[in-house]
DNA sequence: CTACCTGCAAAAGGTTTGCATAGCC
DNA sequence: GGCTATGCAAACCTTTTGCAGGTAG
């Protein structure tokens, strides 16, 4: 992958800022810096540097998946009303309602934890990409 | 709310398929029953299911929203080969790499636990509703 | 009868992609 | 020079919505 101002310019927008910006966002940011850069460059870009690591996806519950620079062991917490999404550190699990509640004021509503990996079925044949993009299960 | 055959229909295909299915999936069994249902129904119709407690709505890395009838506290993995959605139970937490190995054989890379709540600022306000559907942060 | 629900079709996001041009090495 | 990345625009997919007609209570 060769360098690219653009790539690197994305990557310090999402990193440098703690609101886990949507694809959009990033786009309006980084329009500042590169007034003719595309949305189609923001998402092209977002995805490269998930899929290197250099940067988390995460879905949000409202629309658009977001992303996070933050890529050390945490999770995140979506505020239902103002829709902002929040950090939580490792060490404030498990059960996450009460000692959240006392560390942040964030009031507990519902939570998930969304495990992604290899099933026994796809290891048991040696396989670790997707079968097929536009398959359907 | 009244009493009408086609949300009964659906709440029925979610309940009873352990696959977690997209809208698109319920659409196509629901047509099976209703030739004449339409996608719009569906969607409809899910959406209030779910914001009467009915089902659950959760959302995957993979584009679309997924449906689980099941509405008592357990979470999700999904395959990132075969993207099918699996169950965990709650006992199987945490931490979840070695148990979820032992018990099922499903390899953890990645998890999240995504927490959905009321932040403090909008608690002080008293909010509890979206501020605005169209609003970004 | 009245309110709610449906089918249909169009619109509205959000995201991806094809193509010709521009930039990196 | 060759490969990769970009801007632009169109396409795509999922989900929502407006409307006219149908159904439940």
């Amino acid at each position: 992958m060769n360098y690219s101002q653009q790539r690197n310019c994305i990557l310090n927008i999402v990193c440098s800022n703690p609101i886990h910006p949507t694809a959009e966002q990033v786009y309006e940011q980084a329009r500042n810096i590169f007034p003719r850069i595309s949305l189609g460059t923001v998402y092209r870009d977002l995805n490269q540097l998930s899929q290197m690591g250099a940067l988390k996806k995460i879905c949000s519950s409202y629309g658009s998946v977001r992303f996070d620079g933050r890529t050390d062991p945490h999770f995140h917490m979506e505020c239902t009303c103002c829709r902002r999404v929040f950090d939580v550190e490792k060490s404030e699990l498990f059960s996450p309602e009460k000692s959240i509640m006392d560390s942040c004021g964030f009031l507990v509503r519902r939570y998930e934890i969304s495990i992604q990996g290899i099933c026994r079925d796809c290891r048991e044949k040696n396989r670790d990409l997707p079968i097929d993009k536009t398959e359907k299960r």
